[in-house]
RNA sequence: GGAGGGGUGGCAGAGUGGUCAAAUGCAACGGACUGUAAAUCCGUCGACGUUAGUCUACGAAGGUUCAAAUCCUUCCCCCUCCA
């Protein structure tokens, strides 16, 4: 039903390495790699995910301070929703029965969905953790909901998410040795609950997520479980916690390796522009993260000479704009004063421009980064995208 | 003309003898943010000095006291009410 079209790709001698004796719902193709970078195409029953790909997220069911419309122009072509706090507040049964989350936030591309695991960990205070799940006090009235992996898996499946995460713990970092061993062996056995319980449809996918910290045994372990168990995708979870751009390269350094070579592979939480171009350089097909969004809020803004403090005094009389030959209606319009302004007086539309002016970024070094792929240039592409974000002071002097 | 209230750091506003270079909020300046409890959080914020510390400061000028933003005297200015 998803009609392969390699004409239409840059390449022609496009590698075909999609396993097609397989009963998984999700289908991948692999079209081309450079060293261990790689280039494909996710196909969904909402359309296809050009890879490397990077999801805006969408917690709640909106990614914050943007239209559905303005996430699709500013190039994403997927984005997330969470399962914890979806079943707060509206609650599954009410997506559901308003058409699915796809009809209920207006946006017709995929959506992924995370589990829940990392609110096991970034909402530690308040819930309690057992073999059989997780309790959580909701941190919106107290109320206790209770998540197992196939709690999770029914709620992704109401919701109607196309790429559904299994529940995991993302290991708080730092962990011993015995501490990530043990939460990971968890993790596992979850992950094969989650499969056990998730239904397979057509033109959706079930994620299994890789934990072992720091641990490159524990990540092999790990692997070959999840492996064993046969999953649509592969995340990589528990990275970005506070190990440090080193650690966390490290670990990229083999644990993409250890997963199917066949299938997308998925860096949970990550990352700032350097991280995901050291990560897609390693491996990597699919990232998410609050970081352009949030920051958005935040007054940073993103650009190709690093990142600015659009509060800074320095902005103040700069008529030029936030990024030069950036096409997101805040660049082609407005001046680094005028959003500088709006920031300082709390506009919500200071809010509204930088946030998508840094998706748009974000999904701009995709297309960035598939393009240099496509076309045999990725070194000399990252080498210009470093070269350019060291420049970043220089360019502030003027 | 009569009665009363008040002048504190960029602003608002605590403080009424030593623990005050002066709470708190805002503003200002800078930083952080990685599967979103975030339009959030953190730091700095009189001057000089790395520190110890020194100096200048609570309308102005005098005074009382070991010690004054705080008490007294005079002056200047603002506000409210009554005529």
């Amino acid at each position: 039903m998803h009609k392969q079209d390699f004409s239409s790709t840059p390449v022609g001698w496009v590698v075909e390495m999609t396993a097609r004796n397989q009963s998984l719902m999700l289908k991948f193709d692999l079209l081309k790699t450079h060293n261990k970078a790689r280039l494909g195409k996710l196909h969904t029953k909402h359309g296809v995910v050009n890879t490397p790909a990077f999801m805006p997220v969408g917690t709640c069911g909106t990614v914050k301070a943007m239209l559905p419309e303005s996430v699709a122009a500013a190039g994403a072509e997927i984005l997330l929703g969470n399962t914890y706090h979806l079943m707060l507040r509206p609650g599954e049964d009410l997506v559901a029965k308003m058409g699915g989350l796809h009809k209920f936030m207006n946006w017709d591309k995929p959506i992924l969905t995370d589990s829940g695991g990392f609110q096991v960990m970034s909402l530690s205070g308040i819930r309690k953790l057992t073999e059989e799940g997780v309790t959580f006090k909701s941190h919106v009235d107290g109320k206790k909901f209770f998540l197992s992996p196939e709690r999770s898996m029914e709620i992704q499946h109401k919701l109607d998410s196309n790429i559904t995460m299994c529940l995991d713990e993302c290991t708080p970092f730092p962990a011993t040795h015995k501490e990530a061993e043990k939460s990971m062996q968890m993790s596992m056995r979850w992950a094969r609950r989650s499969k056990d319980a998730f239904v397979d449809r057509d033109g959706y996918g079930l994620f299994g997520i890789q934990q072992g910290s720091v641990y490159q045994d524990l990540r092999q372990i790990s692997a070959d479980k999840l492996k064993e168990i046969g999953f649509d995708g592969y995340a990589l979870g528990g990275l970005a916690v506070g190990e440090g751009q080193k650690q966390m390269f490290e670990v990229l350094d083999y644990a993409p390796d250890m997963l199917p070579e066949d299938k997308p592979r998925y860096l949970m939480g990550v990352g700032r522009p350097d991280d995901i171009v050291g990560a897609v350089l390693r491996g990597i097909d699919m990232f998410d993260c609050v970081m352009p969004t949030r920051s958005g809020r935040t007054a940073q803004a993103f650009t190709k000479y690093g990142a600015l403090n659009i509060r800074n005094a320095r902005h103040r009389e700069d008529n030029r704009p936030v990024e030069e030959g950036c096409d997101c209606p805040l660049c082609k319009s407005y001046t680094r004063a005028y959003i500088h302004h709006l920031q300082k007086c709390n506009e919500v539309l200071a809010i509204m421009l930088l946030t998508w002016h840094n998706v748009a970024y974000y999904e701009r070094l995709m297309k960035g980064l598939r393009e240099a792929i496509a076309g045999d240039s990725l070194d000399s592409f990252v080498a210009q995208f470093y070269q350019d974000q060291k420049k970043g002071d220089i360019n502030e002097q003027n």
